[in-house]
DNA sequence: CCTACCGATCGGTAGG
DNA sequence: CCTACCGATCGGTAGG
């Protein structure tokens, strides 16, 4: 008799996970709710039925991505040099779980448009990056580890950027190119301190 | 009598600046062959006459996208200093000409699907400019103005991406970032001689 | 959750 | 270059 609730969170799952993919592969506006339905094994008036519409979906596939990215990412980590650490820790993370990658760089990239109901979750995004970025090099910089000259936020918006510039790269000819090494290589440049 | 000719090539390029201009609003996918005919002043049937599929329209795009880079950003400047500070020009260039960073993001983060029609181009397209960025480095680095322990390959990885990364940002929020600067940091940060 | 349906829009073709 | 059309697909709703 009980359950019931259980097994509508389980269908909501199998449907963000479903729309993850199919969003990877073709975007958001490229992708349509009978694909994602298909995959999550119902009919699209069905997932219909846990998301009212194609935007409530989108809205609940970001959510998620925040919900895992608070656990396992930790922006809790403080701002410093082992946050700069996790965040090569997390690029090797990618590499081995290209769907995600996927995912960010396609909506990324649809959602500079300010109507894409993605925009503002992007702009926060970005906002919040850099921010946190810009911070671990300062204090790094405090405790004497920055290399003269280099100014923190400067630092901080070419981390973030060039992340991201390297994932498209890599995702369009994932043999030519070792993310991991590359960031390893700007953090080298800019610290004074070792980064392992 | 004359003159046929002349009219259909005209009526081409604008067919090809409405695409851009969608393209650059909506990705490829996104867009519909009725909204660029409908820019261009002609029927989606017309627009049919001069491309008869929605991929050769792209494909004309992308050739079109060359032809002007090869003029103006002259891949013709030999690999060194002098095509770093030339990409900072281009940079500076594109911050006044939204239109073509919008088409070049959108197009790159959807087409690192191997089955998207632009991907072997942008593919190219990468190979070249990593290509062209390492060489430059190389050659700063035998005339003594690169840094100490930089690697040239590296350098012109992270280069590409950051440049890449950077537009998003800025397509996102125009007033947070200053691509340009952030450029000059980057380059700043590896050589040991004056960018200007 | 499904069946059945709606109006809108898509790329492409026929025929001129 | 246009009118007129095709089959396919879209997001969403009704009604159960």
């Amino acid at each position: 008799m009980t359950g019931g609730y259980l097994k509508g969170r389980i269908r909501r799952e199998d449907i963000i996970a479903a729309a993850v993919a199919v969003y990877a592969e073709a975007g958001y506006h490229g992708s349509s709710l009978r694909e994602i339905a298909k995959r999550a094994g119902i009919t699209h008036a069905g997932l219909l039925y846990y998301f009212p519409t194609k935007e409530a979906l989108l809205a609940a596939v970001l959510e998620r991505r925040d919900a895992e990215n608070v656990e396992r990412e930790r922006l809790a980590i403080p701002p410093g040099l082992d946050f700069l650490r996790h965040m090569l820790a997390l690029a090797a993370h990618n590499v081995r779980h290209r769907g995600m990658v996927d995912l960010y760089s396609r909506l990324a990239a649809e959602a500079v448009a300010p109507s894409h109901p993605a925009h503002d979750y992007f702009a926060r995004h970005y906002a919040v990056a850099r921010e946190h970025a810009e911070l671990s090099f300062r204090a790094v910089a405090e405790a004497g580890g920055l290399r003269a000259g280099v100014d923190p936020a400067q630092a901080g918006l070419c981390f973030v950027a060039l992340m991201d510039g390297l994932q498209v790269q890599w995702l369009t000819g994932p043999e030519r190119v070792d993310l991991v090494a590359a960031m390893r290589f700007y953090l080298e440049g800019v610290l004074t301190v070792p980064l392992e």
